[in-house]
DNA sequence: CCCGATTGTGAAAGCTCTGTGAACGCTGCC
DNA sequence: GGCAGCGTTCACAGAGCTTTCACAATCGGG
């Protein structure tokens, strides 16, 4: 089965819920953002008579590091509460809707969840990373990674560049509620690099005062 | 004028030129693959009695290489033709389309390829500040930056020819309870300078009995 | 042109942050 | 129970950065 879809608010249109049950997908509905754990293919939100409660969910959701696409059911007469909102959502569906226009937007989303959120493959330089079997190689050798240290290279190899802060690292890769001293992300990083061989330690560079980045340390991009 | 939106086919529905004149689009409309040279916004597809003519405008872009979000024009009688083809296109509108929808989507189009493909820059002539990466860099030459050193630059290059007093720069830069002298600032600019390099170190002017200011004020030169 | 106020400069002290080795505790397996 | 692998924590030392200070240079007003 696959990951379900995250649909707000609870309980949902039943219009709605008839296109999801006829499409068969896995879905789940939330009346809040702090509700959902765990992995979603993405997010379906109907926009009430209140619009600020669906765009305050989707607010909280990527607050809490939840990165899936969203699709917002909305009327013609709140097409103007979207303006200066387009971070809030990845694609629209006006309402009252065509069966067959919500099914074709709802497959594009999961698909692109599927392929441009999710490439099973992750590559950089002389990096690979299998995400499906869990397997890294540095120049064609295998890397001998435990849980924790692929994840870690994950997740700094999906957004090469980027500087992250002990803190994020701590909430996107231990988890949003973890409670830890900050030190683990050093210790983890320091082995990483120690597998990665001193020739490619440099993938993962330290940023003074900030964090860690991977990658494009010599002004790329 | 920002770069302009591609539109198939050549000559388009008038409905669709009448929405893109409305909104202030720069568009051209062709009517092959082949024609487009250098960098596009976007592309808006009309798909019009056969679908295979857009669909296949589709794929030679991809083909090309041009990396660009794709908005459909789609009868409902046709939305079975985009089955197994979303990886032709980003968005789509159904025809016949509301004047607000397909605006809606257009700038959510627009406003994809201006976030979610370009870094956060923080650009003033020649010096580029990417505040994802903490990596600065001065006519393409990359500036090593300690973390005071950034944050600084980045305060002062967010407001170009704003003046600022010492204090307003610690308790902004250094953190509204900080407690130290201000020479602190001067000596930060004075490395700044350094490191911006002889040509380029006039970017922070002295204000006399007043603070610094970066970049030229309007009034001299 | 002189003098006080302000800013630039070099060096050094002091502090913060990170890398590192090692130990601890937990979990699952034999 | 013993053991091995893993994640976490800790203490410490070194490196790098920030801040301070004294002094030189510059500016502007009288």
């Amino acid at each position: 089965m696959t990951e379900p879809l995250l649909v707000f608010p609870d309980p949902p249109p039943p219009e709605l819920v008839r296109t999801l049950d006829l499409g068969g997908y896995n879905w789940k509905a939330v009346s809040s953002a702090q509700e959902p754990e765990g992995r979603w293919l993405g997010a379906v939100v109907a926009v009430g008579e209140n619009p600020e409660d669906a765009f305050g969910f989707c607010r909280a959701l990527s607050r809490r590091g939840l990165d899936i696409p969203v699709l917002l059911l909305i009327s013609g007469t709140h097409l103007d509460e979207m303006d200066m909102r387009d971070d809030l959502y990845t694609d629209f569906c006006l309402t009252p809707f065509h069966q067959r226009e919500l099914e074709a937007r709802l497959g594009h989303l999961v698909w692109r969840s599927g392929t441009a959120l999710r490439p099973e493959l992750i590559e950089y330089g002389p990096l690979v990373l299998n995400v499906e079997t869990y397997q890294a190689s540095i120049t064609g050798r295998p890397l001998d990674l435990t849980y924790m240290e692929y994840e870690l290279l994950k997740f700094l190899a999906s957004s090469p560049g980027k500087v992250f802060t002990r803190e994020t690292l701590l909430s996107r890769v231990w988890g949003y509620d973890y409670f830890g001293g900050a030190r683990t992300v050093d210790v983890h990083v320091r082995r990483l690099r120690a597998k990665l061989g001193e020739e490619h330690a440099g993938l993962i560079t330290t940023v003074r005062s900030v964090g860690y980045r991977f990658g494009l340390s010599r002004w790329e991009r």
